[in-house]
This record gives structure tokens, sequence and C-alpha cells, in this order.
DNA sequence: CCTAGGCTCTGGATCGATCCAAGGATCGAT
DNA sequence: ATCGATCCTTGGATCGATCCAGAGCCTAGG
């Protein structure tokens, strides 16, 4: 059975609207980038033109001219299972439907696992991409400082990384010590003095971070911390050996982790005790996941705005790719705490 | 402060390669696409010009000629919250490493929520992708009929929605009967026998063909059915709904979920009466989410195989666009249990 | 009446790669 | 030595949009 496949018939090009509309070129050019160039009945013209035809312009040629593609390169990481991190899924919907208001879309790749350069240098040589989005800058991210050294523009999620406080790209960051001391503060309020921490390894600074918001706040209620720390790795096993530890160390009678994950693990030794979380024992995550949202009774979790970090980083962008560029400063965005069941 | 901002030093260009190596333009070109052409010393000169400048052809102008941008679009619908879908994002993830290796990019886009095709009609018009994949059909896309008509090249995520046997564009499926006959089967084996449904409402396909492994599962045993199943929206809140009526009418002893969301619907009655998932009442979910992995002790889910599923797209999508152009076959793929504590 | 200057509009060149048709080199056979 | 065939290489045209320089028209001012 002969049958044939669906392929796209050419579509208009500019010359046919041109011709459809009696102008040049160069005047439906203007009609469509510059439009208070023509006068008005010529505009109007060429517009019915447009209209008429379905005109729209072909990407690759006006890329080629302007060298400038309106893409923006993300890399995603590889999927992490097992966990409750489910952040880049928001973030990356925020950013999709933003960046499409400012005539951006956004292009996925992903690298080689040893190579984290590979994806990047490949489509900033093909000129692929107008700019890239760099995430996952508080591991001490390689591709931002290759990236800088290269010229290319992009926008860190994220703070820089290193010493140099003379940042020369635009970042884009949320306040996670804030949030951590939000979960903090909200507990003591319920009545809660003896607050265990569980954390991320000493070597994460995003980690150090949000211990810092809790260390402060029990400070400044005079509450002790010492003994109610611990720092581990970001899974559910761990945070429930921390929670183990310190259940039967320290008997606290809450905990705010640095990750949803971590607080899985706190929920997981509850259940295996018995205990109920929010009547026995308070407990509050971080990032707002949709474990969070949904497990009983409930997950109190630090909620990033991730859809004002999308509009903040394509601001950014925007200044860095317009003309004359602009370097956008730094923008703190603050998290709020969503209070459910668990706390 | 006057800084500099990065900017990309212009590449090198075929022009540049071909001086350097001392050939022709086409030469160079030649290398790159049909190296076969090329005597064996040439080809190895123009390699090491191309080396040495770091050369990559332009995207841009190589789409322009070819008509074709090696993009393929795929749409992204609205991140919901509040349930435990994420499946989206391990698809995405599963595909972007797939079509790497086949020379794609997946560029993301949205529309609006009226009309579903705008988006497409844009980059379709622009010639901004070369195919697109669609992957919400089993809700009775328009974009696919729309799409069709078109003549667009796409793979459909799910099979033909429509009475249109004689489907006209690949596919790949996910076999939903069989997951949802897994999961009952198992609970069986477990020794129950009074296994209760907690599907979709009536006009989803998929939630029917899920519910027909249930049923075909416990006839086959020779198990009643009536007055055992529900359906109702994809909520947690509704799956509780149900669960309560459930519970108190029919007292099943296991519940058989057509999604994780409804399955968290479960276990949040399940705790809220102090009964135990897996000890007291056995609950199974659908599509092994973040959710399922980490909630205490464990939701048994059926795992959809995604990855397999990326790999099916991508080969179809080759097909689609190679020359000559090849309808590949509808492909309908396994899932699997995953068993946890839940059951 | 003439010209300067503003407003519109135009045609040719250009971006960088690939398609195309034809040119040159090489080799064996006659 | 000549010819044809094969293999390799080449310059010009092309894809569709935008940049650029300049042409035509009109009005205001001298």
């Amino acid at each position: 059975m002969n049958r044939v496949i669906g392929r796209l018939s050419a579509p208009p090009t500019l010359a046919d609207v041109a011709e459809l509309a009696g102008v040049s070129r160069q005047t439906v050019s203007n009609a469509v980038n510059n439009p208070d160039l023509l006068r008005e009945d010529t505009l109007a013209r060429v517009q019915a033109a447009i209209e008429q035809l379905g005109y729209q312009p072909n990407r690759a040629a006006r890329s080629l001219r302007t060298r400038s593609s309106r893409l923006i390169g993300l890399r995603i990481a590889p999927a992490q299972e097992g966990n409750a991190n489910a952040l880049m899924d928001r973030f990356v919907h925020a950013l999709v439907d933003t960046s499409r208001e400012a005539g951006y879309h956004i292009l996925l790749f992903t690298g080689d696992a040893e190579d984290p350069v590979a994806g990047y240098d490949d489509l900033l040589r093909s000129t692929a991409v107008d700019a890239f989005i760099v995430t996952d800058t508080f591991m001490g991210n390689p591709a931002a400082a290759w990236l800088r050294s290269r010229r290319a523009p992009f926008v860190a999620f994220g703070r820089p990384w290193d010493d140099e406080h003379d940042s020369v790209h635009p970042w884009v960051e949320i306040d996670s010590a804030a949030g951590a001391a939000m979960a903090t503060g909200h507990l003591i309020e319920r009545g809660h003095t003896r607050i265990a921490w569980i954390g991320w390894r000493k070597d994460s600074v995003l980690g150090e971070e949000r211990r810092s918001g809790w260390t402060r706040t029990m400070r400044e209620h005079g509450l002790a911390t010492t003994g109610l720390a611990s720092r581990v790795e970001d899974t559910i096993a761990s945070g429930r050996a921390a929670t183990v530890a310190l259940l039967d160390e320290a008997s606290p009678t809450a905990f705010v982790c640095a990750s949803d994950t971590l607080a899985m693990g706190v929920l997981h030794e509850l259940y295996a005790r018995g205990l109920r979380p929010g009547e026995d024992i308070a407990v509050t995550g971080f990032d707002d996941s949709q474990v969070a949202q949904t497990v009983p009774p409930g997950l109190t979790s630090v909620r990033q705005p991730l859809e004002d970090a999308a509009v903040a980083v394509v601001k950014a962008l925007e200044g860095l790719l317009g003309n004359p560029p602009y370097l956008a400063d730094g923008v703190m965005l603050q998290p709020r705490l969503v209070v459910r069941g668990s706390s």
C-alpha cells in the first residue's frame, strides 16, 4: 500500500506577500519589524496580504541574517528518581511560558556526564541558541565559568558560586536562609523549642545557607542548637538515619529539613515508629514538591517562587540580548512557607 | 562603570575552513556530510582544518538551505499541582537524551489555553521545527487532527484517539490494561479477593482501558466486581471520597487505582482512619511517580517504560523525516509493576 | 521657481551552507 | 597518443530574510 506521507507544503515567503500587496520585499519586512516606518494605508495593505497568505517569517532565514535564533538553551540534568525533588519541572514550565511572551523558545539539551561543557559548546559553535540559562550553579558548576570565558551570554539561576564578587553575569536566586528561618519560626510559634535540623553535607554552599536560617532563628529566640543538627546526603535513607540518631539522642519535637527528600526520610521513621507527623512530631521540608503536597497529612514546606524566578531570568536575558546589551543586577527572591498537616 | 558584556566572537565558517585547508567550500561541506566522496588525504587535511578552527556548521544557514531545522517541537501542558503525576518529566528527559543521539533537539512550547493549536501553527508556519511529538492524545487532542490536516509530520505518544483505524501517523503506546491487570493479579496472589477499582470518569478512553485490565483479571479468577468500582475525577479529594464510599459499602481489602493521585486519596483516608497501607489494606497506583517512590511505606505502582517509549518515538520520527519517508508501525509497550510496602 | 529635508519605498548585496552542473585529474584500454 | 570513464573538486546559484544606500515624492522655506 503506497500512501503519501504528510509533508508541509511550502509556506509563503516575504516575496509572495510583497507581490500580493504590490510592494517590495523590504516594505513587507518593515511592516513586520518596524510598522511605524510605513504609511498607514500601505501598512494596512501589507497586513491584509500577510493575513491572507498566513505569512510567518522563516526562522532560519531571519536567524541567518540577524545572527540570532531567539532560542534559549537549557541543560537538563539526568532525572533523579527516588527523591522528592521535582523543582525543575515547575521551573521549566514557568520558563517556557515567560519566554514565549518575550519571543523566545526554550531548547533542551543534555551533555555527557563526563564533559559537562560539551552540550554548551556544540550549541554555541553552531550558533543554535542566543543564550543559556544555567541552573545548578550552587554546586560549583564548571559550565558557568566556561561560558564566561567564552563570553557567551547566560543567566544563572543561583548566585555566583565562586569568590568573585564582581559578577559578570546576571543571576536570580531564592533566599534559602529566609526559607529555613520561616520554617523554624513557624515551629517556634507553634510552641516547639527543641527543633532539629537535617541538612546537606558541609560542602554544599546552598545547604549551609539554609542551615544558617535555622541557626539564626533558633539563636534569636534563645534556643539551643547543640546536638540538634545533622548533615547528610540528600536521600530518604540518610534522612531517616539522621532522624533515628536525633530522636534517640536529642529528643527533638520538631524537624526542619533542607529538602522534601530529607523530610520524607523523617516521615518514614515516624511511620515506622507509629508516630503521627503534626501531632506527635512536627516536620517541615523544602521545595513544596508534589510529594509534599500529596503525602498524608500534607508536608509543610518552603515553596520557592519559581514563576517569579522565571520572570526575572527572562528579564535578565532580554537585557543581555538587547541592543545595547544591559547587564541586569542580581535578583534575590523570597520564598514562602506552605503550612500543611505535618506541623 | 563601563563593562564589556559577553558577546560571541564570530565562529569560523565553511569558507574559513576551506581556505585553511586549501580546498573549496563544497569540498569542506562534503567532508562534513559525505566524507566518502573525498580522497583520503584531502579528507584528512580538511578534518584537520575543521579541528584546528573548531568549526561547526551554522545551523541557521544549513537549516535555510536544507529546509530542515533538526528540531522537534514538544508542547508541554500547564504544570498541574496537588496531584502526583510527574510522568512528563521523566519522558522529557528520556526524549532529550534519545533525540540527541539521533541529531535532534527538543524545542518546548506552550499554547493558549483557548486555542490548543496556536503554538503548533506558529512553529509550523515559521518552519521552526521539523516535526512534533504529541503527548496527550487520549483526551481527544484536537492538535493531532489538526496536524494531520496540515500534513505536518508528528508522532503520537498514545494511540490514535478517534475511530479512524487507518491511522496515518506513527504512535507509541503503553499497554495500560496490562498494567492494571498486573496490579490486580499481584493483589490476588497476595490473597485478596475483594479488590476495588478507583478510576477515571467514563469519558476517558485511557481510564476505561485501565479499568478493563482490572475487570478482566477479576473475572479470570472468578472474583466479583459488582459494587467494587468507582469512577471519579483525578484528584486526591475524589479518590478519598471514593475510598470512603467503597470502604463503607463494599468493604474491600485492596484498591487498584488508575493513577498515583487517586491512590494517594486512598492513603489519605487510611491515614485518617488509622489504618496501615499494606498491612490492613493494600493499595496500588499507576505511573510510579516520585510520590509513589517516597511516601511511607512506599506505594506499589505500575511503571511505564518511558525510556523505551522515547526510543520508539524518536525511531518513528527518524522514519517520518527520512528520505524516503517511512511511516513506522504503531508500537505497544508493556509496563511493569513496582511492588512496595503498600501491598 | 528652486532646493533642502523628511518621509516612503526600492533593488542589490549579504548572512553561511548546500545544490547543481560542469571542470580537471587520473587511469586503463585501444 | 588518444579517448572515455571514473573520481574528485570547483564556482555560481540558491534558500528567505534583513542591511544598506539611494531614489522618488512631497512640503516648507528662500
